[in-house]
DNA sequence: AAAATGTCGTGATTATATTCACAAACAATT
DNA sequence: AATTGTTTGTGAATATAATCACGACATTTT
């Protein structure tokens, strides 16, 4: 289970791997090389080799990689072969979004449930996920261990401590919040704002021209 | 304009910086240590001081920084003082997320029209911004240099290519497709499929614990 | 079967980012 | 006014990541 020594700018890389690799299975292509893959997926081939390399080597000189084998081993490495459950907090705005989002798709992640505070909204269903009260965060997460916050600034704080004694053990963060959580619980931020704020200041400072 | 050789490292946590520093400034807070902000945002104070030192020295040895200043400071290095208009394209689940959210709040940055191919929607407004044909790219964008792209996966490559072509310089790109674009434009990607992927593959294979 | 071509895997190099650790400067206290 | 405590700013060290560049080997062509 643990590998580790892998970078994490490489374990980063992967699901992008994963996903373009399912591509080309799925239009019959049968072999790659890295420059095809660097093209694609706007990642120095080099970046590319030594990236897979950390795996042993998965490709053959002068041919490249074998698209089936390749995409057999990221699946296994990336866990694929298995379903992961998360819980969604906050069905507001954004939150709907993922729960209309077919995750499904490409790989086996699944919304399995949502809590919101709108009494409006609990005991429906949204995107086919069902809704219930923050309340049963508790009670109804079982041992789903991954959750995504969607939920206003004011409530990610105490949200957040209800999620991590239920026992979550990864959070994908889109509020503005810095959420504070204990040293075995994993969160990475996504900050829409920041991510904006941040493509207008290189816009301007970073010229390309 | 260009005042280079600050990490993007560095220019990447700078709206970060910006918006806490807005909050302390509400609360009426007059000073502010690296190590206070260290914890508040998570990230480490001497990393903090070496971003900070990268414009001068802004801070007061013994005392720490002036929240009013180092506000004023960062808010006309983040240009937000004037008004950044972002136009978004896709009023989907996602899109409409977007629209409702309120950039304004904090920033600068404001969603001044979208565009959908949906007849439902044209013409309407959402979260009180117009809704135009995406036939109307060209005419409609004006001088607006930044876009937001949330189309389905079908219609990202054509989009984007129109996109240029109206002289956007900007994109935030939430489709998976890796968007060819010329040199002169910048894309950032925020791929959400590939960050949950990432957040569980950390999970299995980097245990915290 | 020989030559030409393509492509990997990786040692070495370079680039970028973080962190340590401490002198210097100021603030606070007595 | 002297002492003590605080916090910056940064040189040096370390860590992490990207890139170069080439030998080795498989494939393809002639």
């Amino acid at each position: 289970m643990k590998q580790s020594k892998i970078p994490q700018a490489t374990a980063k890389r992967l699901p992008l791997y994963y996903r373009y690799l399912n591509n080309l299975n799925k239009q019959g292509k049968k072999r790659v090389s890295s420059k095809e893959l660097s093209e694609a997926i706007k990642v120095d081939s080099a970046t590319i080799r030594r990236d897979f390399s950390y795996f042993g080597a998965l490709g053959k000189k002068g041919y490249g990689y074998n698209v089936e084998y390749l995409l057999g081993f990221f699946r296994s490495t990336l866990d694929q072969h298995e379903t992961t459950e998360v819980a969604l907090i906050g069905a507001g705005n954004l939150g709907t979004a993922f729960l209309n989002y077919n995750f499904t798709k490409n790989n086996n992640i699944v919304i399995k449930m949502a809590f919101d505070s709108d009494e409006n909204k609990i005991g429906t269903e949204i995107g086919g996920v069902p809704v219930y009260s923050v309340d049963q965060l508790q009670e109804k997460l079982g041992d789903i261990e991954v959750a995504i916050l969607t939920v206003p600034v004011s409530e990610a704080d105490a949200i957040t401590e209800k999620l991590v004694e239920a026992g979550i053990k990864g959070i994908l963060n889109f509020t503005p919040v810095r959420i504070t959580v204990p040293d075995n619980v994993r969160v990475h931020h996504i900050d829409l704002t920041v991510e904006l704020q941040a493509l207008v200041y290189f816009l301007k400072h970073y010229p390309l021209d």
